[in-house]
DNA sequence: TTGAAAGCGCTAACAA
DNA sequence: TTGTTAGCGCTTTCAA
């Protein structure tokens, strides 16, 4: 069996292209490993292209997959206004975005729940007792940024926000050193990389974390659990977010009607050393210990 | 131009295939990133297949990636005795291997000079005042183990061996436990993951790092110099590697000769907290404030 | 049921 | 130089 000769009778390439931002970032081959696995068992093999972030690439590289005549395509890339995922929906191009979404777009998306695990962050740094809280978003162009602000400001009325222009360590440490002249003492990050910026921060000030100041990421990427002290943050499905952005495809690819056009899948707030009570607080000390109370 | 007929046509697909044991190894996606962003330039698209370490799942990728027609494959699976890469070499087809070489084959291979990285490490060790250095080295079928392990023979003859049957923090933790009861006050880990593991078997015991045991990597992994304390460890140029073993395979393909079948580029010896003298050690304190050396 | 033939879109060889 | 044609290996259609 010859596979060129059966796609140029058959017009299906049994290729499908993955549209990446940048592979290095630890979020996303977990992610890559569930669409390749799912399709390769499909039978479809996975055209691979990472864009570093730059629009023109994704430009240029949707046109060469698109040119290859790929039967569908895995974004993972875009950002809030991509024009070249606009013009992928209005060319009916059989697409699935992942964790990225595009606005003024009807294509199936596939994400973690992250409304859901900054609410939770949220509220366990409140509970804790935190009054002032600060959050570092990252940027603006991204949705991903947008669904965790937009849970931010409602959970967190009277806290601080501060922009980083990049997910990277020295955004946050920038963001973080904002904070705290502003007198939080709690710093919510928009992931794990400003959350590492952050401990740089305190560290910087000479501020301990967590008796002086908490911290709390999102993603829960690999070695988070062994910095000092481990971080708290939020752990999203990633290896499954793949397998279902895959799923989706596939459906669409059959024909078939998919049963919702977006699939948040549940991610978990994982609660470790970065996170305490702010001081002076009296839930510091378990009541029974609290002199304080006792009184 | 319709790339399907034209492949029918010039029997050329413009696709290359590229096997990683494992994508969620942080040590791949820089490697992925230049072997992707050297072929698309060179105009071919690259077929990822993740083979999750599995001999058969190797086996398998490769025969559907042949099927597929890929002028090349990139390969950075093979076990020692790969069965599936000594075919593809007695086949003739085009193959690059990266970071892990077959015995008995003489494909092109790149990688970084492991050999000169652990070489420094040794050294690193011996000349901070240890003598009795541990070594945890990883699974007996890979060739990194067997290159690194042969320089630990070497630049520690009197060296404590200790075998993990994975590059995993568990493995890590566990053989740096038996190298402790062995009385070491230092531990080369054959990667980072191990040293991490390294670390554990320290905090288990109650060991302090660097005071009582140092303790060095393999890899520079993100986020390994913000642990406490910073993991010094040998860092090698994985993008670099990716572009290379890239373009080998193109002038390969281009039907040139290769200057050199191997390739290995220069790996950096990164000395950060996790190493200093060993307990006891004169060289703890400087010269001028020892008293030991002033009587 | 089995078999022959047309044609997918391109390129390379050949003819004019 | 420019234009025409055969055929890459498969699938699908249509005839036997």
């Amino acid at each position: 069996v010859h596979p060129t000769a059966r796609s140029l009778r058959t017009r299906r390439s049994g290729l499908v292209g993955v549209l990446v931002p940048d592979l290095t970032n630890p979020v996303l081959p977990p992610i890559v490993r569930g669409i390749e696995e799912t399709l390769w068992q499909a039978g479809l093999a996975c055209l691979l292209a990472d864009t570093d972030n730059d629009l023109d690439r994704e430009a240029s590289a949707v046109a060469e997959l698109q040119a290859r005549r790929c039967e569908g395509l895995i974004v993972a890339t875009a950002t809030r206004d991509s024009a070249t995922v606009h013009e992928l929906s209005r060319a009916g191009v059989a697409t699935v975005l992942v964790t990225r979404e595009v606005e003024g777009v009807d294509l199936p998306f596939v994400a973690g729940d992250d409304a859901a695990g900054v609410r939770a962050a949220a509220r366990h740094l409140r509970a804790l007792g935190h009054e002032r809280i600060g959050y570092i978003a990252g940027p603006s162009t991204l949705s991903t940024t947008a669904t965790r602000l937009a849970v931010v400001r409602e959970e967190l009325p009277g806290g601080v926000v501060r922009d980083a222009a990049a997910y990277g360590i020295a955004e946050g440490r920038d963001a973080a050193g904002a904070l705290l002249d502003a007198g939080v003492t709690a710093i919510l990050a928009g992931n794990d990389m400003l959350a590492v910026g952050a401990y740089e921060a305190l560290a910087a000030r000479g501020l301990r974390c967590p008796d002086d100041v908490s911290v709390a990421g999102h993603n829960d990427m690999p070695l988070v659990d062994k910095l000092a002290p481990p971080l708290t943050t939020v752990a999203i499905p990633q290896y499954e977010i793949g397998v279902e952005a895959a799923g989706m495809l596939l459906t669409r690819l059959a024909g078939a009607e998919l049963p919702a056009r977006r699939r948040l899948l549940p991610t978990t707030l994982i609660v470790r050393g970065s996170t305490a009570p702010p001081p002076h607080s009296s839930r510091r000390h378990p009541a029974g210990h609290s002199k304080s109370l006792r009184t």
